[in-house]
RNA sequence: GGCGGAGUAGCCAAAUGGUAAGGCAAUGGUUUGCAAAACCGUCAUGCGAGGGUUCGAUUCCCUCCUCCGCCUCCA
């Protein structure tokens, strides 16, 4: 497939370096809280760059970090009274817990920062030794931007700008850090009070390992010295990608990543998500308004990767109407095929197009597109034809990580009694003709949200809002 | 200020130098006791504004307007 490097701003082909295995790594989230639709946005997509591959026929090797140990879980787990382990833990939990909902495939590894201490200091080693690292008087140690030139290549800064940085960070706090140059950032904390009981001993004293640095040493475990590709939000290419590019290649000497993959942040009603706004959504939030992580899921991928997605709680129940409408597309298409066909065909049938549009910069809307218009060309399709059809329905729903409701109809045992005597109450004055009894009964099932569609043999519920 | 991204119907959102996918909503019809559901249709002479290049531009170039992100630890 091809897609687009932030680094060098072209479309290239996606090909393991290896030739066998497509090794990636993916910026993880900080376990201080629940993540929210935005962090997922990433997440997902990530996830349907991973299926779209192995659908493809690419073996994988995710590897997708924790971030347990920084400012914001320290602080958050002293609030809460809690060990700093028991702290991330839950909440470590808690994330997985929402992937599981939102049909995220598990990465094959999935280090913790504090489980990598070791790797950690021997990082930060060798680039003291090699002049790249340098220790201050407060026991910190910090990176030399000034000993690789490569730095700020992936974001597009030059010198002028760098020292612009520096210029402003001068005048804010030119006394907090012991730094040669104002630009250079740290790879490990010396040991603070307000870090309580996290905090490690090193060649440089006690201390914490910095953020930045966290990566570096686990791709640099799990993945070695080059790899695939690297992915995260849009706001990780400055600094931490352009740091983690400095560290590895200074302390490996290797290439780091041959394909840097930014998606694009998530808007919520035109602007920015945040918690002063009230606009910032976890899927805790969205189940209580009676969405499922399924259809955040099909909003996430409604827009291309690279540009904006515009957020509304409009466009979920515009996901609900439209997995339904695939869900039933799925039905026809499977009653129409022969009931003894092999299914061995390779290709996507109607659902070509979709699939390009997928391995075309992961065109995630275009290929939802596609599907629809697929599902509309199958109306003439032979039987044969239509069970090649639907295993190319199948692979790209795959790719795309989207599994369909089952039918709009509740299970009879969800419906309390109560619900159902008056349910059958109608139906029985329905039989007799007594239209005005059967439009009481029914007025009454609706202030009770549920919704009742007649047939031909009986009648269905469906609860009409949320649970 | 620097770097990067975006402006397409009521909403969400693709593709494309040759006349605008798809979804939601809306709406007409069939059906239904009436609804809902289902089924069959309709739904941008237009792609932020103004110029330019071209036989032809939403698509390329220029100018302008608006919005968004990053600029030291936020996906």
């Amino acid at each position: 497939m091809r897609l687009f490097d932030t680094l060098t701003r072209t479309e290239r082909n996606l090909e393991p370096i290896d030739g066998t295995t497509f090794r990636f790594y993916c910026c993880g989230p900080t376990v201080y809280g629940p993540a929210h639709i935005g962090n997922f946005r990433t997440f997902v997509l990530q996830d349907v760059l991973r299926r779209t591959l192995e659908t493809g026929g690419t073996r994988t090797l995710h590897v997708r970090n924790i971030t347990d140990v920084d400012d914001k879980t320290i602080r958050d787990s002293q609030k809460a009274g809690q060990s700093l382990q028991s702290f991330t833990a839950g909440w470590t939990e808690k994330f997985h817990a929402d992937c599981e909902k939102l049909g995220l495939l598990l990465p094959h590894i999935e280090p913790g920062a504090v489980d990598h201490i070791p790797q950690q200091i021997a990082m930060i080693g060798t680039l003291v030794e090699k002049g790249h690292a340098y220790p201050s008087d407060d026991g910190s140690v910090y990176f030399k931007i000034s000993s690789f030139p490569g730095y700020g290549r992936l974001s597009h800064l030059d010198e002028r700008e760098l020292d612009l940085g520096k210029t402003q960070n001068a005048r804010s706090s030119s006394d907090e850090y012991e730094k040669d140059s104002l630009s250079d950032f740290v790879l490990w904390k010396g040991r603070k009070p307000e870090d309580g009981d996290s905090f490690w001993p090193s060649p440089w004293g006690e201390g914490r390992p910095g953020w930045h640095l966290e990566c570096s040493a686990m791709i640099q475990e799990y993945l070695g010295d080059s790899f695939d590709l690297h992915s995260g939000g849009v706001d990780l290419v400055f600094p931490h990608h352009e740091n983690e590019i400095a560290q590895s290649e200074c302390a490996c000497g290797g290439r780091f990543a041959a394909h840097w993959f930014h998606i694009t942040h998530l808007l919520v009603d035109g602007g920015k998500m945040s918690k002063s706004l009230g606009n910032l959504y976890t899927l805790e939030d969205l189940a209580a308004r009676g969405h499922t992580a399924m259809e955040v899921r099909y909003v996430l991928i409604g827009a291309h990767y690279r540009k904006p997605l515009n957020f509304t709680l409009d466009s979920l129940s515009g996901a609900r109407e439209a997995l339904a409408k695939l869900a039933k597309g799925a039905r026809q298409l499977a009653s129409k095929c022969e009931p003894d066909t092999r299914l061995t065909s390779a290709d996507f049938g109607p659902f070509q197009a979709a699939w390009d549009s997928l391995n075309h910069d992961l065109n995630t809307p275009g290929a939802l597109g596609g599907i629809f218009t697929g599902l509309r060309d199958s109306a003439s399709l032979s039987g044969h034809e239509a069970a090649a059809a639907l295993a190319g329905f199948n692979r790209l729903l795959r790719a795309l990580g989207l599994t369909l409701p089952e039918g709009t109809v509740q299970a009879t045992s969800e419906i309390p009694d109560s619900v159902k005597s008056l349910a059958d109450a109608r139906w029985a004055a329905r039989l007799a003709k007594n239209w005005a009894e059967s439009d009481i009964l029914r007025g009454q099932l609706v202030e009770q949200g549920w919704l009742v569609k007649d047939g031909k043999d009986g009648y269905t519920l469906e609860s009409a809002s949320a649970p």
